[in-house]
DNA sequence: AAGCGGTGCAACCGCGTCTCC
DNA sequence: TGGAGACGCGGTTGCACCGCT
């Protein structure tokens, strides 16, 4: 266990700080900044290694910080934010201010790990070679934040819950969500584009992944993905999810669909066996008896015969919450940086999720769940079969 | 009231990356 | 170009606190 090089010194403090460190560092640092860590601990009269003050600094004593518990918002940011990145928690950590990585990371060991844990088996079991960003576990909490992926393997699409109810009247912009079909939650995606270049002005089209498109047509059959199988795409010269479809819609716009939420999953109220909540359809279909998987392969949900046909998926926030209303996923190419669709999340803005409450904070989560689509790498498990859905969630997530 | 286990968080550790010489 | 030092990050540990028995 070797030390820092300043820290091998054995005069050097440990542990937990003392209020005449933390005076100390402050001091130092408000007039002086902390140029050189290593020179920080001489300078200010500390028997700390720099890498000791700066930490104590970042993660505490810093002024911008902000302390407490975390909102329902920050944690489903959070949330979503690990299925993208992963345990990139400085990177997650950048888009909550006032919050620093160890935060985070403390937070998601801490309070949603375990209730991912909890919830482990039978996903685990049925879905060993998940892997997301090359992180099981990460796998595992893709799985199970968003159980309810469904893809086609034979047509190379990934079916996305529909939206629920309480989306209706949703209004993206010049999206308009029909309910009562399926292929109306198809969401056309034109060709990616750059990010605004004032980052600070907030496009929720942008976060969203999609702009406008004038030929939409939500009845459209062939809004459905392609069947003409994976087409790779190309911004610039990096390549675009080459395991998504490329949707035969106008030859060119991505299609992608809204997913919903999963009102009854967490809220205890989903029998897999209910016929709606299956996802049976044409084709081979994976159907699940208490939570042993019965049949091979992947399901191809029938949503033109039933439109309630619809899987449903959680809600991270709701997750957090212990209570759940619905919103819309929507996905958009996630080999862009995610990042930069995402807005930081307003700090102390209403719960976004609450449908009584009418403000535009549901496009802040909807960016965020735009944003946390499985990535390329787990569509390429989509698509090749590696995994599928276990419907049985947890009957309640109580914070 | 004391013991015990669980939980949350501050801090440490090791390693990868960056920067400078 | 390579080496050394500094920095940043993710994983892990240890301890204080709290609730339960």
């Amino acid at each position: 266990m070797g030390h820092h090089s300043c820290c091998d010194k054995k005069t050097v403090n440990r542990g937990l700080w003392s209020p005449e460190e933390d005076e100390k560092l402050i001091n130092y640092i408000s007039n002086y900044g902390h140029g050189c860590w290593s020179c920080v601990p001489k300078f200010a009269g500390l028997q700390r290694c720099g890498k000791s003050c700066r930490l104590r600094w970042i993660n505490y004593l810093r002024p911008d910080l902000k302390r407490g518990r975390f909102s329902p918002e920050e944690a489903a940011l959070i949330i979503e934010l690990q299925a993208i990145l992963g345990n990139k928690w400085a990177q997650i950590a950048k888009q909550l201010p006032g919050r620093t990585d160890n935060e985070v990371k403390n937070f998601w060991n801490t309070s949603i790990r375990k209730k991912l844990i909890s919830y482990d088996g039978p996903a685990i079991a049925t879905f060993p070679d998940v892997h997301f960003n090359g992180n099981s576990e990460e796998g595992l909490f893709s799985l199970n934040a968003n159980p309810n992926w469904i893809l086609n393997s034979q047509q190379d699409q990934l079916y996305l819950p529909t939206p629920t109810p309480n989306l209706q009247g949703f209004d993206h912009g010049d999206l308009k969500l029909e309910q009562t079909n399926y292929g109306a939650n198809l969401v056309q995606f034109p060709p990616p584009m750059a990010p605004p270049s004032n980052s600070s002005s907030y496009d929720p089209l942008w976060s969203l992944g999609y702009l406008p498109h004038e030929n939409f047509d939500p009845n459209q059959e062939h809004q459905n993905f392609s069947s003409s199988g994976a087409t790779q795409r190309y911004i610039g010269d990096k390549l675009i999810g080459p395991s998504i479809a490329t949707p035969n819609y106008d030859e060119d716009p991505l299609i992608v669909p809204m997913i919903p939420n999963p009102c009854e999953i967490i809220n205890g109220n989903f029998d897999p066996n209910q016929e709606h909540q299956n996802f049976g359809g044409s084709g081979a279909t994976q159907r699940y008896i208490s939570d042993k998987l019965i049949g091979p392969s992947i399901a191809t949900p029938n949503y033109d015969e039933d439109p309630l046909t619809v899987p449903m998926i959680p809600n991270p926030c709701e997750i957090i919450n212990g209570n759940f209303c619905g919103m819309s996923y929507s996905c958009a190419s996630l080999e862009l940086d995610p990042l930069a669709r995402l807005p930081h999340f307003p700090v102390g803005c209403n719960y976004p999720y609450d449908p009584h409450v009418p403000n535009n904070h549901m496009e802040y989560m909807d960016a965020i769940m735009s944003s946390s689509l499985p990535s390329a790498s787990t569509l390429s498990a989509l698509s090749s079969g590696q995994f599928a859905i276990n419907p049985n969630l947890p009957s309640s997530w109580e914070t």
